[in-house]
DNA sequence: CTTATTAATGAACAGATGTTCAATAACTAA
DNA sequence: TTAGTTATTGAACATCTGTTCATTAATAAG
């Protein structure tokens, strides 16, 4: 299986090929492994030589959502470092950009049928950017990872009830309501 | 099918109980419903009388998890009303002890091989309880379910990265984290 | 206890999965 | 261009899924 023989590169796009289009009919968890090869001209032998499901195929596109999600990240530090979330310009949350872009993506990350390795990775690379944002001995006594943890997938709580209400609101409206609780988190209710 | 019918009881427990036998040795998404009936000693038409999948079997038993969940929550209303999670005892968030018990339960539900349908419904009973400590125009301009959302999942990031370290921490050492974490993004850097 | 009802069974079916194999075709490096 | 490597193919296999059906057995109600 050699990754520069033109033939693998050829029946591997193939094969994410013929899902991207059943996709466009047929729920991810209902794609067979025989219909995608159907679709793609490719032997079902062949299949198991590069992949083992379905989800094996769908994997390898979202690695190239996940990047991009990285970038949409990156992009308010360009501009404020350190970077501290309560006080940056809220049009500068980048994510709920990012989702609304890949939309079709995430609604198959957030159904409730697909299993959660695509959620996990969501949240991995979200941690690894609210982690980017840590001060140290934020909150005494309670590890880094559990506070960042937290963070994240809060954020993610957020997008469920987005994807619940059929991304209905604009990116720009999802950031105002990120800054805003964020921002109220840190500021009313003291004594 | 009755649902009065002593046949359907016994056909459905003996179903039940052996989800609960193969799960030791087995992980959900691996059982096949031939195994399950296998081990039942019932026929496989009988299954799909009642079922139609493996995780149809266990969601019933969830049902009962989900119960204890709401039990739980309950207990610190009891003796705080109204009930201010920034100014609880640590002692009376119940809910790290609920998932200790049905550890073997949430290692499922948390499991990137499982479908989210489980994350779902606790994410939805603990959004419920945070709906309930809600007090009304907490934050302007961002509705309630949004917030609930992101409080809700993000005591459920606590409860991953829990899982993540193979529940090691006691329920008491959950508790307190949730706790300083929710009473810090109460009270520190206020302007 | 008897009877009408209905759940459970076993058998059968087409289709899907996961795997293996020798034969063939396509590719790479020389 | 050629030779050697290796990916792809098609065929075969046992197993699992999802469904249907007449037959048998258990149950509830009178």
């Amino acid at each position: 299986m050699n990754k520069q023989d033109m033939r693998v590169l050829k029946t591997k796009s193939s094969l994410q090929q013929a899902l991207l289009t059943l996709l466009k009919t047929i729920p991810l968890e209902k794609i067979k492994i025989t219909e995608i090869c159907r679709e793609a001209n490719i032997n079902r032998g062949t299949f198991y030589l590069h992949y083992t499901t379905v989800e094996d195929v769908f994997h390898d596109f979202f690695q190239e959502v996940i990047l991009d999600l990285q970038t949409s990240y990156d992009e308010p530090y360009k501009y404020t470092i350190p970077f501290e979330i309560a006080k940056i310009n809220p049009k500068s949350i980048q994510i709920f950009h990012h989702i609304k872009r890949h939309q079709s993506f995430y609604e198959i990350v957030f159904s409730k049928n697909t299993n959660k390795s695509y959620y996990y990775m969501l949240f991995d690379q979200i941690r690894l950017n609210v982690g980017r944002d840590y001060k140290p001995n934020q909150i005494s006594d309670v590890s880094k990872e559990y506070i960042v943890g937290y963070q994240a997938n809060a954020i993610i709580g957020l997008v469920i009830v987005w994807y619940e209400n059929g991304f209905n609101e604009t990116p720009e409206e999802m950031s105002r309501k990120l800054h805003k609780i964020v921002r109220a988190l840190h500021t009313i209710d003291s004594p």
